[in-house]
DNA sequence: GGAGCTATGGGTAACGTTGCCCATTATTGG
DNA sequence: CCAATAATGGGCAACGTTACCCATAGCTCC
């Protein structure tokens, strides 16, 4: 069932047949409804392998860190709505949290010809990104970088780690602790969004004239679990921690579960990102909204965008978090 | 960058290439060498698009439910772990939630020369899923169907919701209810997860004589939610619910607490898939183990046997759940 | 020593689609 | 009424790869 089949069925010549699936120019309306007729009796499908060869496949990748943050899916669901109505389909990469698992995933997508990519917090080199952006069009989200070969769409982390910071020090908190994705790669510790948020909260607990306490993981529920008991080995407890993300908050809990200790009642939480589990009743997670479907969908316009014309200047979209103060930040002991 | 440069570079026929970069009998050790370093040397990478062109694309699809449900990574992991090695790359589709969502997808991957798939879960009729398993080789998880021309692997879902019966009537409870995905398609009633385990609950339920108590909402946290809701507001309070998946029990905890009700002291809790969540420390669920991961390794192992050869016979592969008992659930009061 | 192997290498025609070009006919403008 | 232009349709080569074939050379075995 090919497209030659379609051009016989309807009595044209192939070409003109590939014009009407294409919304080509130079095909009468007479012709349109003749092959389009063609197609439906036919059922054919367009062979995406085939339109790769000659350029197009109509496939949008996204290139996910961690399919088990729950925060995610938001950004999904925002690049997969705005492209409901057109002709792109997206297909996910699978989780990588390293370098070298990123790049087999990128390369994959390369090599598939993919018509763009969306990179989520993705952690290559400046020079391995600026590389890719050449070959592909491609948007990048959460990381803070600047280029002129591809669009990006970030939160602004240091508002966000205030917001934060700010609340908990309006409830009467002095020692407020933060735990952090662990970075040592300069890069990484001035473009990612976890090293950013950390920066925001040590500017945040300067403004105010507090000390900073920092516990340095990673952002997973492990990561959360043992950062916790870190901090609360220190001599000076704090009464209040700032998870770097919900996910991290989710361990940060079974640690002080653990410890007998209450919440919001021996000690705060806060959190970020504000996931369907920072909702959920027993849990009600003070958290910080990064409007994950605006993200989505703004990276989702840029792309198709970049794609129509890849020389196009190059944009950055910054979006405002917001607090969403929930029931495990209250004022200290 | 194409295959013509790479044997020019190395002074052989286009050819000998392809026999190299394919493993293809017909390639002396010389050969080989002398294509590996011209290839390392011009950093040549195979264009996926044409090779789909000539039969495969070194490419499997994974088309899951529901991104939001922290079970199917388990499955996905398996799937990649078991896949490292070979030359075959994942790609997922987005959440598809309902029956056309999972048909453009589906199409999607078809048309895209994918050379296999696994289908999780999934909604298609039969008739659909016969004929689309005969277009592509497909392995079905999830879903207990039989046909000639795809493999399935399951859970035993029957015996998972027995050992949860099991376990609360044990622990002496009588009035145990569950909160099923509600289902009146009759093919879906025999076939998916959700309505064999429903169903076991109902044969566990007959075998120790005691009555059933069931709600109808969706495999969510907002069904969970609802669904426990319902059951609070019958005559005859149960003592115990089984939620028919873990991110149902989340959302039941939530009306839990709303209801001023405490867990396991005023009501036993249990779930299903043994989610990363239910090992969290603050929530502590009971519930069933499926082994995702194992789940996905079989998946994958079927579906490069079944590459290789569509017309071998199909396999059925089911795995034995294992309860795991946490907090969550303890005697009625 | 010749028939029948195996091992090795290459030539060539596809796979399904589209971009570029040209041919024909209708339409416009002076 | 003719030249210029627009609208419409089709021919053909090419995208990068591989499956199928054939050619040659060296070997084995009676």
């Amino acid at each position: 069932m090919t497209i030659v089949d379609v051009a016989r069925h309807a009595g044209v010549s192939t070409t003109a047949a590939s014009k009407v699936l294409r919304n080509a120019y130079g095909a009468s309306p007479a012709m349109r409804a003749k092959v389009q007729q063609a197609i439906e009796e036919l059922g054919y499908r367009p062979y995406a392998a085939a339109r790769g060869l000659r350029g197009q496949t109509y496939t949008i990748g996204v290139l996910l860190p961690d399919i088990r943050n729950p925060f995610f899916p938001d950004i999904i669901d925002g690049i997969t709505d705005a492209l409901r109505d057109t002709d792109y389909h997206v297909l996910l990469g699978p989780s990588c949290d390293n370098e070298k698992d990123e790049a087999k995933i990128t390369d994959a997508m390369v090599d598939r010809g993919m018509d763009g990519i969306v990179l989520i917090a993705p952690v290559m080199s400046p020079r391995r990104l600026e590389r890719l952006a050449k070959t592909i069009p491609a948007v990048v989200v959460g990381r803070h970088s600047r280029s002129a070969h591809f669009d990006t769409v970030t939160d602004d982390d240091v508002a966000g780690a205030a917001l934060v910071v700010d609340h908990l020090a309006d409830l009467g908190h002095r020692r407020i602790a933060h735990i952090e994705h662990h970075e040592t790669d300069p890069v990484h510790l001035a473009e990612m969004p976890n090293a950013v948020r950390a920066d925001g909260y040590r500017k945040a607990m300067r403004a105010r004239g507090l000390a900073v306490d920092i516990a340095s993981t990673s952002y997973t529920q492990e990561g959360g679990y043992l950062g916790a008991r870190q901090l609360l080995a220190r001599p000076q407890r704090p009464t209040a921690i700032f998870a770097g993300a919900d996910i991290v908050a989710m361990g940060v809990l079974t640690a002080l579960s653990e410890a007998g200790l209450s919440v919001p009642g021996d000690i705060s939480l806060a959190g970020y990102d504000n996931t369907s589990f920072a909702a959920l009743g027993p849990i009600s997670l003070t958290s910080v909204d990064q409007a994950g479907h605006h993200i989505g969908a703004h990276a989702a316009r840029l792309l198709q965008e970049r794609i129509g014309d890849r020389s196009r200047p190059a944009a950055q979209v910054k979006l405002s978090p917001a607090l969403v103060p929930r029931r495990t930040t209250a004022p200290p002991p």
